[in-house]
DNA sequence: GTATTTGCAAACTTTTTGCTATTGG
DNA sequence: CCAATAGCAAAAAGTTTGCAAATAC
């Protein structure tokens, strides 16, 4: 069966070979946002012949297609996501590093009037909250490391 | 003259190296939200004698110390600025990449809303917008190109 | 059939780090 | 004096790219 982002694919026009076909399963599927090893590990689980090149290449087109879009959520790898309908921003939690999306309706017309009064036209956002899980009563919650870590989500040069 | 972010790191018992009271300095003296290297070049300017890996140990330093914060516009470097009282958010000129700072005292509180209804406590936020100059009646704006490649902010290996 | 795409490995950019020499307090 | 810091160059980590072989249309 076709996925939805290769239906996109060949909506734009791209050439669909057996990798890209592969990716674009993978990214239909996903719920998170993947970084590039990730997706590269996924899209191997499938079909062997799939070099970390290609799916670079591939996340690349797909951006400039318009059919992905790119995130930084610090840890200096970008994530991918399919573009959406309904625009949606994100909050981490920065004990676990979940990422929950939300709406923001309302919210929008605020920046727009913040932009506006700088002088500017609102083209486009990047909201990103950070949180801690609020915890019922005498709930525990994780080690106190966990939590002076968290915060700046991986330096560079973390050791796998 | 002692600068204000040399005084700080005084405060925080940090041992005042020259090479760290050169970056202090060129970081109190900036407005704006230089990289690493453009520290690197700024401080280099002052004092010769100072390495690439002192400008990154430094700003991580300062960062852990809570005296810097870093920033990711896009563009794949990290970006530096003092820590302020009052926070601020930016907003980038997807046309010129000048970012231009501003206050969201009422946000903060819609943001906190938010998060609460998510069952999450907003430890910290990331708001960026990104806009295009308006422009009076008539006036003309660059090259279509330039709006064009400007929404992603330079791809990784941009050569200088 | 031919323009596109892939894999591989090498190159590149940004950031970190091991080691020795230096220096601030 | 001695723990902390700097310089240098090498290593990492993430990403891009040149080129020959493979492949979609």
């Amino acid at each position: 069966m076709e996925s939805r982002i290769e239906r996109l694919c060949v909506e734009k026009g791209l050439k669909m070979t057996g990798q890209r076909r592969t990716i674009a399963r993978v990214l239909s599927e996903a719920t998170d946002h993947p970084d590039v090893e990730e997706l590269y590990r996924r899209a191997t689980t499938l079909d062997a012949r799939i070099s970390i090149a290609t799916v670079y290449r591939t996340v690349r087109l797909l951006e400039e297609k318009g059919i992905l879009e790119r995130r930084d959520f610090g840890g200096g790898r970008a994530r991918y996501e399919p573009t959406e309908h309904g625009r949606h921003d994100h909050l981490i939690d920065i004990d676990t590093g979940r990422v929950v999306e939300f709406t923001d309706d309302a919210h929008v017309a605020a920046l727009e009037a913040i932009a506006r009064e700088l002088g500017f036209e609102l083209v486009s956002h990047r909201l990103e909250l950070f949180g801690r899980r609020r915890r019922a009563a005498g709930e525990r919650r994780p080690g106190a490391e966990a939590r002076r870590a968290a915060p700046r989500a991986a330096t560079r040069g973390t050791p796998r």
